[in-house]
DNA sequence: GACGATTAATCAATCGTTTGATTAAAGTGC
DNA sequence: GCACTTTAATCAAACGATTGATTAATCGTC
């Protein structure tokens, strides 16, 4: 999927390049409209990331949100187009996200905290990345949407990984440094910052697997809990056994 | 997909469940034909696998293993049975693979190693995972394929658990809790346990964003003990931590 | 009435499936 | 051993359904 753009490019109106032919109508207020705009998002969100680029028919996606077929062709130039403007949403949302969760603690510009209070910083982040991943139910689509997204390297990943993943990842390994006393920038710390992500968004894929070999009928708070206490004691112990060997190294 | 099984089930012969309306040609030798089965699947798992079920044609996967297309509906009763035939397959392969690569030393029947050894044995099936998932190149189509069936909860999924899954992360239970002193039924340590191997997932899911973060122009034999040294030295942390719980515990 | 938003109707292309014919090999009766 | 039938394997062609895209007309509002 998203191999070819514009196979045909035959446009009824000379638009210029980005979102080729799409009527962007007043882009400041959505609100003289009955919102059709946001709607098909939101509805193609679901259906792409649930059943995958071919696989959700315009059709469907027209149907969930309410409105004609042909407004997908009117605000995004077609399927792609459509495609596009999704994740251009949830780049966004994620990146706000992001903004206010880990970056004013170890973002560039952001002071460290000290050694013991950087690794509850770190924990409180993987925390919250549990509760949206695993349990959040309406999380789901957007994981698979990204995942997807990894699977085909393009546009899409070079946004995401610019605007979120790097920036997330490197205050991480800033705040790894600050409580290990290592090196924010070495490799062995960024892949060891990787793993305990890593964790994280393995619960999240390997849901179903999880929740049958431990006999959990549903993925509950205490459940949830369970996870996070299982990934944090990881965390605790990688960190303990870091900070333990650049302590004798640097004496 | 995979909705809904036989839709209009109108078949020519009075065949019966299983691969419904599939001809199954001499089940013991398909050496006399020129391959074709065989050729369709090998085909099928790499389009499926890198497209998805819905993006992948019949007419392309025949063209890719150089048959005629109706040779799919012919052999496999459609491209459902085609997509079957493939989980089939991949299962198959994976389950002998577990089957002498980690069963051996923590399966049911297994007598376990001595503690330290046990851990050394739980080190070297995580490096084999890693070099089957992050480097081999062959296995891209293979994880893809079982990531979207993760999505989807089915008839496959439950085989691959039941066949492959279950079995390694029990065993692997086993020489955890023969190396720390823990109980392999618990759930702290079942959990704990994934989360080992979530970090393995994680690498070949997220290897785009890995290789960019870390400036890593390829994926070589260097990068990849680098990852495995990250992974194993989370191992050993989070083991040793745990052996100091159980002592103090136990005492 | 001008214009942005929305609609129904229609288009060509592609999809998975089915059909009927063809080839080659394996039986089968005499 | 030869003529005939049967069966498995393969193919080209076509079918109906669905796809994304496009057109022209209609609605609603300022």
């Amino acid at each position: 999927m998203m191999a070819k753009t514009a196979k045909t490019s035959r446009r009824r109106d000379g638009a210029e390049d980005g979102a080729p032919g799409a009527h962007e109508p007043s882009q400041t207020a959505t609100e003289t409209s009955g919102g059709s705009r946001e709607a098909l998002i939101r509805a193609a969100i679901t259906r792409f990331g649930e059943e995958g680029y071919a696989a959700a028919s315009i059709r469907a996606i027209a149907a969930d949100a309410g409105v004609n077929l042909s407004l997908i062709s009117y605000y995004f130039g077609g399927k792609q187009g459509l495609y596009e403007a999704c994740a251009r949403d949830i780049v966004d949302r994620l990146s706000a996200i992001a903004g206010r969760a880990i970056l004013p603690f170890g973002g560039e510009a952001a002071e460290l905290p000290p050694a013991d209070a950087s690794l509850g910083v770190l924990e409180r982040a993987l925390s919250a990345m549990v509760d949206f991943l695993v349990r959040e139910e309406a999380s789901q689509a957007v994981v698979r949407f990204i995942m997807r997204e990894l699977g085909n390297p393009g546009l899409v990943v070079d946004i995401l990984y610019d605007d979120v993943m790097q920036p997330v990842h490197a205050a991480a390994c800033r705040l790894w440094a600050a409580a290990t006393g290592g090196d924010a920038d070495s490799e062995a710390l960024k892949l060891t910052v990787f793993s305990m992500i890593g964790q994280v968004v393995y619960f999240r894929i390997a849901r179903p697997v999880v929740q049958r070999r431990l006999g959990w009928k549903e993925m509950g708070v205490g459940e949830v809990e369970a996870i996070k206490a299982a990934i944090i004691a990881n965390l605790r112990a990688a960190a303990h056994v870091a900070r333990l060997e650049n302590e004798t190294a640097n004496s």
